[in-house]
DNA sequence: CACCGAAATATTTTT
DNA sequence: TATTTCGGTG
């Protein structure tokens, strides 16, 4: 491969990036300017220029799909297939770490990866356990707790004190789950990480061996690396031969998962002589659309500064939809898709974006009625299905028959008679005598130790088990995943009839075993053997490697249908993404921003990234719509138009309505905001018709309540009130019947 | 112990 | 509104 193929297509800045001499940089670059580009030919350069070994590179991202499109991308510029060992998520590869090294990780022989599910059980039966209740400690926020500890290095012992009434049981609790997860071999995410680190850490050997065979680190949207995925990558790039972050820090969307910007100057600090490179040039959006979003997100404080700029041609300007309400915003959108259509456009070039996910419910309605094609990304993720998850809990019971958590999952699954008093009975039989669930089934059917009908239905259990290990013994994962399915009555119990949900359920199971014969065909994957060591694939490491692989995510690839269809997603899960067209809907204030998400530090400005990374998915029209009136789960209530809207200049908009002057009230201007939630008495006293913050008032309907906000004046105003029971609530004066009862 | 209907309750983003 | 949990019945 000759060097110029390679960088012949950059431009200047880019290829100053990518052909550096070996050391350390940080490449900051903005939306849209070839980041994954520059990362990608930084690797081939390295291989080809450099000669360095494809085995010495280790190239780290946070989603599968970032992983497989540089995986597929560098092998396109080596013209060779590369396997790409190291290449991959930091928790594939943290998990390889672990599986390599399990004893010195200091875990079971196999232990099984949990999921955010699987960690909420275990909570809450520890909460059960620990006899602490399930109302004053919400298990959900437990579980937010230890993944925060995790996620910044801590472990229970030295885990922080939490300011609320409750901070002892929590770390009571996670003392508890810490404890509970060594024993039965479980790792959650933020574990694979955090034991990872720590392996190396204890063992200079090892660390030793990966420094010395992982010289050169490459690391993708570095802006989202969390404490403890920083002190990984500083720990193992070490002393490297070369090392390069790429990252955007107006892109960093992750703060609420332990992300921490900070992380881009710190590397200035850790690491020995950085070289800064900067990407400015945009090749995705137009003008109107990228200037709006720089106008935006220059609100931001304490940036590291960029300044992008594209020779696209000016576009159009930002189209402006409003909506009376969520229905009409839904209709809106199936009517501009099939006009797009219409014009000679296809489905596949406009992305929905939204800020919730249950935005996409309403939209999905119109959709279907007015038969526009689409397809959801995210939501609930294929392995999380409660019908997949059963069937690899089967699959993970045949790999290993004292995977207690799978057990306890499938016993009664489909409903043979095992209720929960059996299976409690059980759990504390096994405790008592420290061994798994499945051990102590056999025991109890052995002793007689319940009930015979519970016995009974216990030793059906376990001959179905047995029956299926028989009927699996020699079988390749197709079969195996087919075999469990089938056997367990699954597929039965999941898909009895034709019914709508049925068919979804037999579907997904029957894509289950599809993902099987992917992955048996493709052995690129998480965990083949570290190139040193011989790699042989049994059947039945193929299906632990397929349990991993499950775990970590990765969604098939051939799940993307070659069909045109319009894609609708979060913006989290657009990030890194382009389209031709983006509509943005819910541009609502409380939506997005979202409200909860404003509250705590910095949440403003992290919503305000989060719609740049929105803004600038667009290639060559970005379209924003909101409604006046949405649907909350109770009664509806008057929604005002993003504030992040008043932020974009004029002359990029091209609005779609008659603007009220009213709907534009107290936004106008960039306000300033401390980030921190202001009490109720500290607001400056707005007021209309002698309402103001702060009034009690009764409503006929939702009883009595307090004003928490004012807006506009007379019948028009809007106000804000948080009701004693119903919530809180925008309503317009005119309408509501409000009764003052003091000021 | 399973099933069914009623009632409570929840909505941020994800490896 | 949609889903999950609860409580009563068979």
């Amino acid at each position: 491969m000759r060097s110029g193929e390679i960088v012949e297509s950059l431009n200047a800045e880019q290829q100053a990036a990518v052909c550096a001499p070996l050391g350390n940089s940080l490449v900051l670059a903005g939306a849209g300017t070839g980041k994954t580009r520059a990362l990608t030919h930084r690797v081939a350069w390295l291989a080809s220029e450099e000669r360095m070994p494809i085995g010495s590179i280790l190239a780290v991202t946070f989603t599968n799909k970032a992983a497989g499109e540089m995986r597929e991308r560098i092998s396109g510029l080596l013209r060779a297939q590369v396997s790409g060992r190291w290449i991959g998520t930091f928790h594939s590869i943290a998990l390889r770490l672990l599986r390599n090294h399990r004893h010195e990780a200091g875990l079971n022989e196999d232990f099984s990866i949990i999921d955010a599910d699987d960690q909420l059980r275990i909570i809450k039966n520890l909460q059960v356990e620990l006899d602490i209740s399930l109302e004053k400690v919400d298990p959900k926020n437990v579980r937010a707790y230890i993944s925060r500890q995790k996620d910044s290095g801590r472990r229970a012992k030295n885990a922080a004190n939490l300011q609320n009434p409750y901070a002892g049981e929590f770390r009571r609790i996670y003392q508890a789950y810490e404890q509970r997860c060594q024993r039965e071999g479980l790792v959650d995410f933020g574990e694979m990480l955090l034991r990872s680190l720590e392996m190396l850490q204890q063992h200079e050997v090892l660390l030793r061996h990966y420094r010395h065979m992982l010289t050169n680190v490459l690391v993708d949207e570095f802006q989202d690396t969390n404490a403890i995925q920083y002190d990984w990558l500083k720990l193992i790039a070490g002393d490297a031969t070369s090392f390069m972050a790429v990252g955007d820090d107006d892109q960093s969307i992750y703060g609420w998962r332990g992300a921490e910007v900070a992380n881009m100057n710190k590397l200035l600090k850790d690491f020995e002589s950085v070289k800064v490179h900067r990407l400015e040039q945009n090749y995705r959006s137009t003008e109107h659309i990228l200037q709006a979003a720089n106008a935006v997100i220059a609100h931001n404080q304490g940036r590291l500064g960029k300044n992008l700029w594209t020779d696209r041609g000016s576009g159009k300007p930002i189209a402006l939809n409003r909506a009376v309400n969520e229905f009409q915003e839904g209709d809106e959108l199936a009517r501009f898709a099939k006009q797009h259509r219409v014009d000679g456009g296809k489905y596949q070039d406009i992305a929905v974006l939204y800020r919730t996910h249950a935005l996409s419910r309403v939209l999905e309605r119109s959709l279907t009625q007015s038969g526009v094609p689409y397809r959801i990304f995210g939501g609930v993720r294929f392995f999380e299905r409660a019908e997949i998850k059963d069937a690899l809990a089967y699959m993970r019971l045949i790999a290993t028959p004292d995977a207690d958590l799978a057990f306890a999952r499938v016993v009664n699954t489909p409903t043979r008679g095992v209720g929960s008093k059996t299976l409690e009975r059980l759990g504390e039989g096994a405790g008592e005598r420290g061994i798994s669930l499945h051990r102590m089934a056999e025991a109890a059917i052995v002793e007689r130790l319940l009930p015979s009908r519970a016995l009974n239905a216990v030793e059906g259990f376990i001959t179905l088990l047995a029956n299926i290990r028989r009927a699996t013994i020699s079988c390749e994962l197709p079969e195996i995943a087919e075999k469990c399915i089938h056997m367990s009555g699954l597929m039965q119990y999941h898909a009895p009839d034709a019914s709508e949900p049925s068919l979804g359920r037999r579907e997904n199971l029957e894509e289950l075993i599809n993902a099987c014969v992917q992955f048996a065909e493709n052995p690129v994957s998480e965990l083949d053997a570290d190139g040193d060591e011989p790699e042989t694939v049994t059947p039945s490491s193929a299906l632990r490697d397929f349990l991993d692989h499950a775990s970590l995510g990765d969604e098939a690839a051939g799940t993307e249908g070659p069909n045109d269809t319009m894609r609708l997603m979060t913006v989290h899960s657009a990030k890194g993404l382009e389209f031709p067209i983006v509509y943005l809907v819910g541009v609502e204030d409380g939506i997005f921003p979202n409200s909860r998400a404003i509250e705590g530090d910095g949440g403003l400005e992290e919503e305000r990234r989060l719609f740049y990374v929105a803004m600038t998915r667009a290639m060559r029209e970005l379209r924003i719509s909101f409604a006046e009136v949405r649907t909350r789960y109770q009664g509806s209530s008057i929604s005002m138009q993003s504030r992040f809207l008043a932020e974009i200049p004029e002359d990029h908009i091209d609005r779609m309505f008659q603007e009220f002057t009213a709907s534009r009230p107290s936004y106008s201007r960039p306000r300033v905001y401390d980030g921190r939630a202001r009490r109720v008495e500290d607001r400056p006293a707005a007021q209309a018709n002698g309402l103001r913050t702060g009034s009690a008032v009764k409503h006929a309907k939702f009883g009595s309540g307090i004003v928490l906000n004012v807006e506009g004046s007379g019948d028009s105003a809007r106000l804000q009130v948080r009701f004693d029971r119903a919530g809180t609530k925008w309503l317009v004066l005119g309408y509501a019947k409000l009764q003052l009862l003091e000021s």
